[in-house]
DNA sequence: GTCTATAGATCGATAGAC
DNA sequence: GTCTATCGATCTATAGAC
Protein backbone atom coordinates (compact mmCIF):
# COMPACT_ATOMS: atom_id res chain seq x y z
CA UNK A 1 0.00 0.00 0.00
CA UNK A 2 1.30 3.55 -1.10
CA UNK A 3 1.85 5.61 1.63
CA UNK A 4 1.32 9.05 0.53
CA UNK A 5 2.97 11.91 1.97
CA UNK A 6 1.31 15.24 2.24
CA UNK A 7 1.75 18.82 3.46
CA UNK A 8 -0.91 20.70 5.57
CA UNK A 9 -2.17 22.99 2.90
CA UNK A 10 -3.12 19.88 0.77
CA UNK A 11 -4.70 18.89 3.41
CA UNK A 12 -6.17 22.09 4.31
CA UNK A 13 -7.47 22.21 0.53
CA UNK A 14 -9.11 18.62 1.08
CA UNK A 15 -11.22 19.08 4.59
CA UNK A 16 -12.08 23.01 2.62
CA UNK A 17 -13.90 19.95 0.03
CA UNK A 18 -15.97 18.63 2.41
CA UNK A 19 -16.58 21.03 4.64
CA UNK A 20 -18.66 22.53 1.46
CA UNK A 21 -20.40 19.65 0.26
CA UNK A 22 -21.33 18.42 4.21
CA UNK A 23 -21.28 21.06 6.34
CA UNK A 24 -18.70 21.92 9.38
CA UNK A 25 -20.87 19.68 11.76
CA UNK A 26 -22.41 16.59 9.44
CA UNK A 27 -18.38 16.30 8.17
CA UNK A 28 -17.13 13.69 11.28
CA UNK A 29 -14.06 12.51 11.53
CA UNK A 30 -14.96 9.29 9.77
CA UNK A 31 -16.30 10.97 6.63
CA UNK A 32 -13.35 13.76 6.77
CA UNK A 33 -11.05 10.63 6.76
CA UNK A 34 -13.23 8.72 3.98
CA UNK A 35 -12.95 11.56 1.63
CA UNK A 36 -10.13 12.92 1.90
CA UNK A 37 -8.18 9.56 2.18
CA UNK A 38 -6.05 11.16 4.99
CA UNK A 39 -5.48 8.88 7.97
CA UNK A 40 -7.02 9.86 11.70
CA UNK A 41 -3.12 10.32 12.79
CA UNK A 42 -2.32 12.48 9.71
CA UNK A 43 -5.07 14.76 10.86
CA UNK A 44 -4.39 15.15 14.21
CA UNK A 45 -0.86 15.44 13.41
CA UNK A 46 -1.77 18.97 11.46
CA UNK A 47 -4.00 19.74 13.27
CA UNK A 48 -3.67 19.27 17.02
CA UNK A 49 -6.83 20.55 18.25
CA UNK A 50 -9.54 18.18 16.13
CA UNK A 51 -12.28 19.92 14.53
CA UNK A 52 -11.74 23.24 15.73
CA UNK A 53 -8.61 23.84 14.16
CA UNK A 54 -9.75 21.69 10.65
CA UNK A 55 -12.25 25.09 10.58
CA UNK A 56 -9.82 27.66 11.81
CA UNK A 57 -7.32 26.47 9.20
CA UNK A 58 -9.90 26.53 6.51
CA UNK A 59 -11.45 29.48 7.29
CA UNK A 60 -7.52 31.11 7.10
CA UNK A 61 -7.40 29.87 3.93
CA UNK A 62 -10.43 31.52 2.38
CA UNK A 63 -10.40 34.67 3.87
CA UNK A 64 -6.53 34.67 2.50
CA UNK A 65 -7.86 34.12 -1.03
CA UNK A 66 -10.14 36.72 -0.67
CA UNK A 67 -7.84 39.06 1.16
CA UNK A 68 -6.00 38.50 -2.39
CA UNK A 69 -8.36 38.16 -4.93
CA UNK A 70 -11.17 40.54 -3.64
CA UNK A 71 -10.54 43.15 -1.04
CA UNK A 72 -7.04 44.29 -2.03
CA UNK A 73 -8.00 44.10 -5.66
CA UNK A 74 -10.74 46.36 -4.94
CA UNK A 75 -8.69 48.72 -3.13
CA UNK A 76 -5.95 49.17 -5.60
CA UNK A 77 -7.31 48.75 -8.95
CA UNK A 78 -7.37 52.39 -10.47
CA UNK A 79 -11.01 52.50 -12.32
CA UNK A 80 -13.56 51.92 -9.52
CA UNK A 81 -15.63 50.44 -12.63
CA UNK A 82 -13.28 47.87 -13.30
CA UNK A 83 -12.72 47.06 -10.05
CA UNK A 84 -16.29 46.45 -9.40
CA UNK A 85 -16.84 44.31 -12.61
CA UNK A 86 -13.57 42.51 -11.44
CA UNK A 87 -15.26 41.78 -8.09
CA UNK A 88 -18.49 40.63 -9.62
CA UNK A 89 -16.83 37.95 -11.81
CA UNK A 90 -14.19 36.42 -9.93
CA UNK A 91 -16.79 36.12 -6.21
CA UNK A 92 -18.47 34.86 -9.03
CA UNK A 93 -16.20 32.01 -9.97
CA UNK A 94 -15.03 31.43 -6.85
CA UNK A 95 -18.76 30.48 -5.69
CA UNK A 96 -19.52 28.35 -8.94
CA UNK A 97 -16.32 26.29 -8.76
CA UNK A 98 -16.95 25.77 -4.93
CA UNK A 99 -20.37 24.00 -4.46
CA UNK A 100 -22.06 27.44 -4.34
CA UNK A 101 -21.03 27.72 -0.50
CA UNK A 102 -19.75 30.16 1.80
CA UNK A 103 -18.28 28.72 4.77
CA UNK A 104 -17.64 32.07 6.59
CA UNK A 105 -21.48 32.34 6.02
CA UNK A 106 -22.43 28.29 7.24
CA UNK A 107 -20.16 29.45 10.20
CA UNK A 108 -23.54 32.11 11.10
CA UNK A 109 -25.63 28.55 11.52
CA UNK A 110 -24.41 25.94 14.20
CA UNK A 111 -22.54 24.90 17.79
CA UNK A 112 -18.97 26.42 16.63
CA UNK A 113 -20.96 29.90 15.39
CA UNK A 114 -19.41 31.57 18.80
CA UNK A 115 -15.64 30.27 18.48
CA UNK A 116 -15.63 32.32 14.87
CA UNK A 117 -17.98 34.74 15.31
CA UNK A 118 -15.34 37.34 15.45
CA UNK A 119 -13.13 36.40 12.03
CA UNK A 120 -17.23 36.13 10.42
CA UNK A 121 -17.92 39.22 11.60
CA UNK A 122 -14.43 40.90 10.32
CA UNK A 123 -14.70 38.77 7.05
CA UNK A 124 -18.24 40.25 6.00
CA UNK A 125 -17.24 43.53 7.42
CA UNK A 126 -14.20 44.14 5.13
CA UNK A 127 -15.88 43.20 2.24
CA UNK A 128 -18.47 45.66 2.44
CA UNK A 129 -16.09 48.74 3.63
CA UNK A 130 -13.84 47.96 0.67
CA UNK A 131 -16.60 47.88 -1.45
CA UNK A 132 -18.11 50.84 0.18
CA UNK A 133 -14.85 52.55 -0.72
CA UNK A 134 -14.11 51.55 -4.02
CA UNK A 135 -18.23 53.00 -4.76
CA UNK A 136 -16.68 56.27 -2.97
CA UNK A 137 -13.66 56.80 -5.18
CA UNK A 138 -16.00 56.40 -8.00
CA UNK A 139 -18.32 59.57 -6.66
CA UNK A 140 -21.06 58.20 -4.79
CA UNK A 141 -21.41 60.09 -1.53
CA UNK A 142 -21.19 58.42 1.35
CA UNK A 143 -24.55 56.79 3.42
CA UNK A 144 -25.15 55.38 -0.26
CA UNK A 145 -22.06 54.05 -0.87
CA UNK A 146 -22.07 52.10 2.34
CA UNK A 147 -25.94 50.81 1.59
CA UNK A 148 -25.43 50.13 -1.85
CA UNK A 149 -21.60 47.72 -0.47
CA UNK A 150 -23.97 46.49 2.07
CA UNK A 151 -26.92 45.31 -0.24
CA UNK A 152 -24.69 44.24 -2.80
CA UNK A 153 -22.86 41.48 -0.50
CA UNK A 154 -26.46 40.34 0.87
CA UNK A 155 -27.33 39.48 -2.89
CA UNK A 156 -24.72 37.48 -3.72
CA UNK A 157 -24.61 35.96 -0.74
CA UNK A 158 -28.53 35.15 -0.90
CA UNK A 159 -27.90 33.76 -5.05
CA UNK A 160 -25.42 31.14 -3.22
CA UNK A 161 -28.76 29.92 -0.83
CA UNK A 162 -31.41 30.28 -4.14
CA UNK A 163 -28.55 28.51 -6.57
CA UNK A 164 -28.41 25.70 -4.18
CA UNK A 165 -32.29 25.63 -2.97
CA UNK A 166 -33.25 25.70 -7.25
CA UNK A 167 -29.74 23.51 -7.53
CA UNK A 168 -28.80 26.10 -10.61
CA UNK A 169 -25.63 27.95 -11.11
CA UNK A 170 -27.49 30.58 -13.47
CA UNK A 171 -28.88 32.15 -10.31
CA UNK A 172 -25.40 33.21 -9.24
CA UNK A 173 -24.28 34.16 -12.70
CA UNK A 174 -27.66 36.55 -13.31
CA UNK A 175 -27.25 38.13 -9.67
CA UNK A 176 -23.35 38.73 -10.12
CA UNK A 177 -24.36 40.38 -13.74
CA UNK A 178 -26.93 42.56 -12.40
CA UNK A 179 -25.36 43.35 -8.98
CA UNK A 180 -22.16 44.79 -11.25
CA UNK A 181 -24.18 46.83 -13.91
CA UNK A 182 -26.36 48.12 -10.68
CA UNK A 183 -23.05 49.27 -8.86
CA UNK A 184 -22.05 50.25 -12.38
CA UNK A 185 -24.53 52.37 -12.57
CA UNK A 186 -24.25 54.38 -9.28
CA UNK A 187 -20.60 55.48 -10.15
CA UNK A 188 -20.80 58.78 -11.97
CA UNK A 189 -20.69 59.28 -15.47
CA UNK A 190 -23.01 56.45 -15.66
CA UNK B 1 -43.19 17.38 39.94
CA UNK B 2 -45.90 18.43 37.37
CA UNK B 3 -46.53 16.83 34.32
CA UNK B 4 -47.54 18.78 31.46
CA UNK B 5 -49.40 17.73 28.65
CA UNK B 6 -49.07 19.17 25.73
CA UNK B 7 -50.20 18.87 22.07
CA UNK B 8 -48.20 18.35 19.34
CA UNK B 9 -48.27 22.08 18.33
CA UNK B 10 -46.69 23.36 21.38
CA UNK B 11 -43.98 20.78 20.78
CA UNK B 12 -43.52 21.80 17.07
CA UNK B 13 -43.29 25.86 18.04
CA UNK B 14 -40.59 24.62 20.80
CA UNK B 15 -38.45 23.07 18.67
CA UNK B 16 -38.54 25.40 15.72
CA UNK B 17 -37.04 27.69 18.55
CA UNK B 18 -34.22 24.95 19.06
CA UNK B 19 -33.54 24.38 14.96
CA UNK B 20 -32.82 28.51 15.08
CA UNK B 21 -30.92 28.73 17.44
CA UNK B 22 -28.55 25.84 17.15
CA UNK B 23 -28.85 24.66 13.95
CA UNK B 24 -30.66 21.01 12.43
CA UNK B 25 -27.32 18.98 13.20
CA UNK B 26 -26.26 20.50 16.71
CA UNK B 27 -29.66 20.40 18.39
CA UNK B 28 -28.81 17.04 19.85
CA UNK B 29 -32.22 15.12 21.16
CA UNK B 30 -30.26 16.00 24.69
CA UNK B 31 -30.42 19.37 24.45
CA UNK B 32 -33.68 19.76 22.45
CA UNK B 33 -34.90 17.61 25.74
CA UNK B 34 -33.34 20.08 28.07
CA UNK B 35 -34.36 23.53 26.08
CA UNK B 36 -37.58 22.31 25.40
CA UNK B 37 -38.61 20.86 28.82
CA UNK B 38 -40.24 17.79 26.87
CA UNK B 39 -38.94 14.34 27.90
CA UNK B 40 -37.82 11.47 24.84
CA UNK B 41 -40.56 9.82 25.29
CA UNK B 42 -42.82 12.18 23.95
CA UNK B 43 -40.56 13.69 21.19
CA UNK B 44 -40.95 9.65 19.73
CA UNK B 45 -44.60 9.94 20.60
CA UNK B 46 -45.45 13.21 18.73
CA UNK B 47 -42.49 11.84 15.69
CA UNK B 48 -41.89 8.45 15.41
CA UNK B 49 -39.32 8.62 12.63
CA UNK B 50 -37.44 11.30 15.39
CA UNK B 51 -35.76 13.67 14.00
CA UNK B 52 -35.94 14.11 10.64
CA UNK B 53 -40.14 13.76 11.58
CA UNK B 54 -39.19 16.93 13.86
CA UNK B 55 -37.66 18.77 10.88
CA UNK B 56 -40.33 18.16 8.92
CA UNK B 57 -43.05 19.37 11.08
CA UNK B 58 -41.01 22.66 11.38
CA UNK B 59 -40.55 22.90 7.70
CA UNK B 60 -44.02 22.38 7.41
CA UNK B 61 -45.44 24.69 9.90
CA UNK B 62 -43.37 27.59 8.47
CA UNK B 63 -44.41 26.95 5.39
CA UNK B 64 -47.83 27.12 6.15
CA UNK B 65 -46.70 30.52 7.53
CA UNK B 66 -45.68 32.00 4.43
CA UNK B 67 -48.18 30.72 2.58
CA UNK B 68 -51.17 32.30 4.67
CA UNK B 69 -49.14 35.94 5.46
CA UNK B 70 -46.37 36.27 2.22
CA UNK B 71 -47.55 34.47 -0.70
CA UNK B 72 -51.30 34.86 -0.25
CA UNK B 73 -51.34 38.36 0.67
CA UNK B 74 -49.06 38.81 -2.88
CA UNK B 75 -51.51 36.90 -5.04
CA UNK B 76 -54.30 38.91 -3.36
CA UNK B 77 -53.82 42.17 -2.22
CA UNK B 78 -55.42 44.34 -5.13
CA UNK B 79 -52.80 47.38 -4.92
CA UNK B 80 -49.52 45.70 -6.36
CA UNK B 81 -47.57 48.82 -4.10
CA UNK B 82 -49.46 47.99 -1.20
CA UNK B 83 -48.62 43.86 -1.88
CA UNK B 84 -45.24 44.72 -1.75
CA UNK B 85 -44.25 46.88 0.47
CA UNK B 86 -46.49 44.64 3.30
CA UNK B 87 -43.99 41.69 2.04
CA UNK B 88 -41.08 44.11 3.11
CA UNK B 89 -42.87 44.42 6.64
CA UNK B 90 -44.11 41.32 7.91
CA UNK B 91 -41.08 39.12 6.31
CA UNK B 92 -38.68 41.99 8.18
CA UNK B 93 -40.76 41.48 11.04
CA UNK B 94 -40.86 37.94 10.78
CA UNK B 95 -36.96 37.12 10.81
CA UNK B 96 -36.10 39.52 13.80
CA UNK B 97 -38.83 37.75 15.58
CA UNK B 98 -36.60 34.56 15.00
CA UNK B 99 -33.16 34.91 15.31
CA UNK B 100 -32.77 35.87 11.76
CA UNK B 101 -32.86 32.76 10.79
CA UNK B 102 -34.67 30.82 7.59
CA UNK B 103 -34.64 27.34 8.67
CA UNK B 104 -35.69 26.45 4.80
CA UNK B 105 -32.11 28.65 3.71
CA UNK B 106 -30.74 26.40 6.94
CA UNK B 107 -31.42 23.25 5.12
CA UNK B 108 -29.81 24.08 2.09
CA UNK B 109 -26.38 23.32 3.83
CA UNK B 110 -25.69 20.15 5.92
CA UNK B 111 -26.48 16.49 6.13
CA UNK B 112 -30.38 16.07 5.79
CA UNK B 113 -30.59 18.50 2.30
CA UNK B 114 -31.17 15.72 -0.16
CA UNK B 115 -34.43 14.63 2.00
CA UNK B 116 -35.90 18.32 2.39
CA UNK B 117 -34.43 19.44 -1.04
CA UNK B 118 -37.71 19.55 -3.18
CA UNK B 119 -39.74 21.05 0.04
CA UNK B 120 -36.63 23.95 0.12
CA UNK B 121 -36.74 24.29 -3.90
CA UNK B 122 -40.51 24.82 -3.48
CA UNK B 123 -40.62 27.17 -1.02
CA UNK B 124 -38.26 29.58 -2.87
CA UNK B 125 -39.38 29.02 -6.44
CA UNK B 126 -42.95 30.41 -4.78
CA UNK B 127 -41.92 33.19 -3.52
CA UNK B 128 -39.80 33.90 -6.32
CA UNK B 129 -43.00 33.46 -8.54
CA UNK B 130 -45.61 35.00 -6.25
CA UNK B 131 -43.57 38.36 -6.06
CA UNK B 132 -43.03 38.52 -9.71
CA UNK B 133 -46.73 37.89 -10.56
CA UNK B 134 -47.00 40.74 -8.38
CA UNK B 135 -44.69 42.99 -10.13
CA UNK B 136 -46.61 42.17 -13.43
CA UNK B 137 -49.94 43.24 -12.15
CA UNK B 138 -47.48 46.12 -11.68
CA UNK B 139 -46.70 46.83 -15.35
CA UNK B 140 -43.42 45.13 -15.06
CA UNK B 141 -42.76 43.12 -18.36
CA UNK B 142 -41.45 39.57 -18.08
CA UNK B 143 -38.04 38.67 -18.27
CA UNK B 144 -36.95 42.18 -15.65
CA UNK B 145 -40.05 40.89 -13.01
CA UNK B 146 -38.25 37.72 -12.63
CA UNK B 147 -34.96 39.29 -12.23
CA UNK B 148 -36.34 41.30 -9.86
CA UNK B 149 -37.92 38.94 -7.57
CA UNK B 150 -34.91 36.51 -7.43
CA UNK B 151 -32.98 39.32 -6.54
CA UNK B 152 -35.01 40.38 -4.16
CA UNK B 153 -35.88 37.23 -2.22
CA UNK B 154 -31.86 36.52 -2.64
CA UNK B 155 -31.08 39.98 -1.17
CA UNK B 156 -33.55 39.41 1.90
CA UNK B 157 -32.26 36.42 2.45
CA UNK B 158 -28.44 37.83 2.55
CA UNK B 159 -29.62 40.45 4.60
CA UNK B 160 -30.48 37.68 7.19
CA UNK B 161 -26.87 36.49 7.03
CA UNK B 162 -25.22 39.63 7.13
CA UNK B 163 -27.16 40.20 10.15
CA UNK B 164 -25.77 37.18 12.24
CA UNK B 165 -22.69 38.16 11.10
CA UNK B 166 -22.63 41.60 11.93
CA UNK B 167 -24.88 40.99 15.09
CA UNK B 168 -26.99 43.88 13.94
CA UNK B 169 -30.84 44.14 13.30
CA UNK B 170 -30.51 47.31 11.59
CA UNK B 171 -29.42 44.94 8.65
CA UNK B 172 -32.75 43.68 7.96
CA UNK B 173 -34.57 46.63 8.59
CA UNK B 174 -32.51 48.57 5.99
CA UNK B 175 -32.71 45.94 3.67
CA UNK B 176 -35.98 45.40 3.93
CA UNK B 177 -36.61 49.39 2.96
CA UNK B 178 -34.43 49.54 0.52
CA UNK B 179 -35.92 46.62 -1.47
CA UNK B 180 -39.01 47.90 -0.74
CA UNK B 181 -38.06 50.87 -2.38
CA UNK B 182 -36.43 49.67 -5.18
CA UNK B 183 -39.51 47.29 -6.59
CA UNK B 184 -42.01 50.37 -5.46
CA UNK B 185 -40.04 52.19 -8.33
CA UNK B 186 -40.38 49.66 -10.63
CA UNK B 187 -44.21 49.41 -10.79
CA UNK B 188 -45.71 51.88 -13.00
CA UNK B 189 -46.83 55.10 -12.33
CA UNK B 190 -43.33 55.91 -9.67
C1' DG C 1 -49.04 10.40 27.18
C1' DT C 2 -44.91 10.75 29.95
C1' DC C 3 -41.16 9.04 32.25
C1' DT C 4 -36.40 6.51 33.13
C1' DA C 5 -33.07 3.31 31.72
C1' DT C 6 -30.41 1.64 28.34
C1' DA C 7 -29.17 -0.51 23.88
C1' DG C 8 -26.28 0.03 19.84
C1' DA C 9 -23.92 3.02 16.87
C1' DT C 10 -20.90 6.72 16.16
C1' DC C 11 -18.59 10.63 17.78
C1' DG C 12 -13.91 13.24 18.71
C1' DA C 13 -9.60 12.32 20.46
C1' DT C 14 -5.47 9.51 22.08
C1' DA C 15 -1.76 5.94 22.24
C1' DG C 16 1.83 3.46 20.41
C1' DA C 17 3.92 0.66 16.65
C1' DC C 18 6.36 1.45 12.50
C1' DG D 1 4.60 11.45 9.30
C1' DT D 2 1.30 7.71 8.92
C1' DC D 3 -1.01 3.91 10.48
C1' DT D 4 -4.37 0.85 13.49
C1' DA D 5 -6.60 0.01 17.68
C1' DT D 6 -9.20 1.76 21.08
C1' DC D 7 -10.84 4.90 24.81
C1' DG D 8 -14.71 7.44 26.99
C1' DA D 9 -18.37 10.44 25.76
C1' DT D 10 -22.34 11.29 23.29
C1' DC D 11 -25.57 10.30 19.85
C1' DT D 12 -30.37 8.47 18.09
C1' DA D 13 -33.72 5.35 19.04
C1' DT D 14 -36.18 1.80 21.79
C1' DA D 15 -38.31 -0.68 25.74
C1' DG D 16 -41.14 -0.94 29.48
C1' DA D 17 -42.98 0.92 33.90
C1' DC D 18 -46.44 4.08 35.41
Amino acid sequence: MARTVLDRSDAVRALAGVFRRRGFESGSLSVIQQETGIGRGSLYHFFPAGKTDMARAVLDEVRRWFDENVFEPLRTTEDPAEAVTAMARVVDEYFTSRNRVCLFAAMTLGDEQDAFAEDVRRYFADWIDALAATLRRGGVTEPAAADLALDAVATIQGALILARALDDDAVCHGVAQRTNARLRSALTGH
